[in-house]
Formats: C-alpha cells, sequence, structure tokens
DNA sequence: CGATCCATGGACACAGCTGTCTAGACATTG
DNA sequence: CAATGTCTAGACAGCTGTGTCCATGGATCG
C-alpha cells in the first residue's frame, strides 16, 4: 500500500507525493462524491472537503476553476457510470423473464453495480438545476427503453412490456425514495411474490434461491 | 436563479387587517409552505418569505421564535393532511380491486387529494433531519398498511396483499421521484395494463373508463 | 547553485443568511 | 387624551461560504 517508490500518486495515506504536493486533484473529486453521495449536492462544499483532506481551502483552486467546475465533473462521473450499468443488466440474456429480472436486481443489490445514493443525491440536484434536470431524463428514458426490451424478448407485447417497465422501475425508484430501513431477510422472504408481481410469473425455486444467495453472498463480504 | 418573484401578496392590500398590520402569522407560513413544495426546505428563509410578503425580515420574529419554529409548524401541517387522505382512499367501500384502485389512484390525481410535491419536499427535508425521518416512517408504514388491508378486502392472501401494496405504493413514490412530465394523455393511455399489473385482474372497461374521466375533468378545472 | 514550476497557506473582500435590539407607527382601551 | 399593547423597519452583530491575491516552500533541472 504504502510504496517507498513514488509514482503511485493517488492514496492520501503518505507522501508518495512529490514536492510540496499533499493532495491530488482525484482526492478533491473523490471526497466530493463522497459528500454528494451522503449528503447531497448541498453539502458537497469548498471549505469541507478541505476540511476532510486537511488542506487549505484555496488549494482548491488550483485544480478547478470553482466550486461550480467540481460539481460538473461529478455529474459527468454519474452520467458516465450508473445508467450503463442498469441497462447492460437490463439486457444480458437469460433463459426467462424471472430469470432475467433476477439479472436486474443483482445490478442493484450489487455494491459495485448501481450506486443508488449517487442516484438519488443527482435527482435532488436536478429539482434546482435545469441541465442536470436534462442530463437524467435521458438516462431514464434510457434505463425504460432496456427494460421495455428486456420483457418483449420474453413474449410480452409491446404496450405491456411497457407498462411492467414503468412499475418495475418506478418502484425500484421509489423503494429508494422511502429510504426504507428493511433487513436482508425481510427482502428476502419477499422474492418470490415480487418476481410474480412483476412478470406475472411464477419463478422457480431455483430462481429465487439463486437471488437470495447472491443477497447474501453480497452481504457477508 | 432564486429571483425575488413578487406577488403572493393577499388581494386587497389591507383585508381588514387593524393597525400597523401588513400580513399574518397564516401569510408566513403559507408563504413558507409555497417555497418548501416549489423549492426545498432549504429554500424556505426569512429572507425569501419577507421579500415575497414585501415585509421586513424581522417581523418574521414576532410570530415565530426562530426558523425552525416555523419548519415545525410545516412538518405538523404534513403530518396532519397527506397521510390521512391516503389512508382514506385505500379504506373507500368498492365493488371490485380494480375498482378500489381507482380510489386510489382519484386521491393521487385529485389536487386536493394527495399533495405530491409536499409529500416530496418533507421526504427530502428529512434526509438531513432525523426527527422528521420518524415522522416519514410512521406514515409510510400506515399508508402501506392500509393499501395491504385494501387487497386482503379482496380476497389476496396475506402474503401476496403486503407485496403488491408495496409494489403499488413504491411505484407511485418512484413515479414522483422521477418528476417525469408527461402529458395527461399519456398517462390515460396507460390506465388499463396499470391496472392490470397492480392487481393481476383485467378492469372492466368501466372501471377504465371512470378513472380518464375522473382526470380529464381534474384537469379541466 | 539558481531558475523555474507546482502546490499550498493565509489574508482579504464580499455576499447571504439568521437572530437581536431599538425606535417608532398605529389601533384599542381606560 | 394618553397609556398600552401589537406590529414593523432598519441597524447591527455574527457566522458561513466563495473566490482572489500574494508570499512562500519544496522538488527538479540546467
Amino acid at each position: 500500500m504504502t510504496d517507498p517508490i513514488p509514482l503511485p500518486r493517488r492514496d492520501m495515506s503518505d507522501k508518495g507525493l512529490p514536492g510540496n504536493v499533499k493532495v491530488t486533484r482525484e482526492d478533491w473529486l473523490r471526497v466530493a462524491m463522497d459528500l454528494l453521495v451522503s449528503d447531497g449536492v448541498s453539502e458537497v462544499k469548498v471549505l469541507t472537503i478541505g476540511n476532510r483532506l486537511e488542506v487549505s481551502r484555496s488549494s482548491f483552486y488550483w485544480y478547478f476553476k470553482s466550486r461550480k467546475d467540481l460539481l460538473n465533473q461529478l455529474l459527468a462521473e454519474w452520467e458516465r457510470t450508473n445508467t450503463g450499468i442498469m441497462v447492460a443488466a437490463a439486457e444480458a440474456p437469460a433463459p426467462t423473464i424471472t430469470a432475467a429480472l433476477n439479472g436486474f436486481f443483482r445490478c442493484i443489490i450489487d455494491p459495485d453495480g448501481f450506486n443508488h445514493q449517487l442516484d438519488f443525491a443527482v435527482r435532488e440536484w436536478a429539482r434546482r438545476d435545469g441541465a442536470v434536470r436534462r442530463v437524467i431524463d435521458r438516462s431514464d428514458s434510457a434505463r425504460t427503453d432496456a427494460l421495455a426490451r428486456m420483457f418483449m424478448r420474453y413474449g410480452y407485447d409491446p404496450a405491456e412490456a411497457d407498462i411492467r417497465a414503468r412499475v418495475l422501475y418506478y418502484q425500484q425508484i421509489g423503494y429508494y425514495a422511502l429510504e426504507l430501513n428493511e433487513t436482508l431477510e425481510e427482502r428476502l422472504s419477499r422474492v418470490r411474490l415480487y418476481l410474480y408481481a412483476f412478470t406475472g410469473v411464477y419463478p422457480s425455486e431455483d430462481e429465487v434461491e439463486e437471488l437470495r444467495a447472491f443477497s447474501r453472498q453480497v452481504a457477508a463480504r
């Protein structure tokens, strides 16, 4: 982790950094992203980030033109990651619709997959910024379209596929909006009926068990 | 961005207000609620409200102990109204489950019913305030419980009723979270399939038409 | 060694918001 | 009429946040 060799220059841990450098541009971005995710855009403050990095606030302006400049880059980062992951999950091949839906839920559950806290922070941000609003609208369309195509691949007619995609996607966003704190077991106990409610088809026991196993495995690490 | 929008000043400049009085405590509350709904809790500022009322900011402190005092009353107002309306809609008698669901949607659609913008503003507020968070949790439970009982009244077994209530409620919250701007006709074209997706049962043509008629009537006024 | 560049810290100006204090303005009441 | 209570405006203090300016410290390279 702490190499005596210079160059890696991205860990805040020690002085692998040359000269007077204490933090990098990536450090500023990383802490800003953490703040955006945990506390919302209004808490992404130059002062706060500087304090966390234990670095003077004015150093910020060496790396970024302004606070707005920083925020734009956070938005670009969100756009680059979150939507692509969900669309890919919806497009992954699977033997049945319930198995395909499992793939969607795996992407939702996986901490390395869809970052719902980031998604929601950006969504809140969009409430007061028209430019952000437009970026989000594009992503929402891309996601629901991908989910509708998923249903269509398993024989749902386009109108029903569209509705089921919307119900599924809206429901998932709503689940996050509510910020419930269910236990893992509560959620898992409902897997079978959720899969049924979303598809109109009962999943096989193997499929139910597969999603439960995946969830427990994720929770364990 | 937040330019001084004048306006919501009361109609007749001095409507029987005695003496030097320009605005009432209710004026402060009303404008504060408008701001909460449209721009979120962070925009509920004493200065902003005072400007809109065209009244000195310092008058505020005659009516309220502090900004926090004002916010507490807005929260109480929300608690008093929004949840009760939705629970009542879920409990209203109806001949079929699809008709009962229609009742829920009517409450959602009616501008005098459930105020989703307020609901969402309070939800965002709760992200950074534990006390608000607890108030909301109570309401969410009350709402989903009422919806589950609605499904059970039409013969769904408790487990399935619970899931369908959650899918319905989460989906509705998600719909608002996305802040889509569909046209009325887009929404209405999906009524039949929505009713089917949520219940597993196709609604009668009369039921579909009844909700559409209600929507158009609301939109017209 | 000295010139140069990168990165930082601290001072400063400025803006927005909350909350306090005081001097009044105006009706009501005695 | 005058005393009282109710409401308001404006000045002021204090805090937090952004952005600019300038001096300085350290690594690197000629």
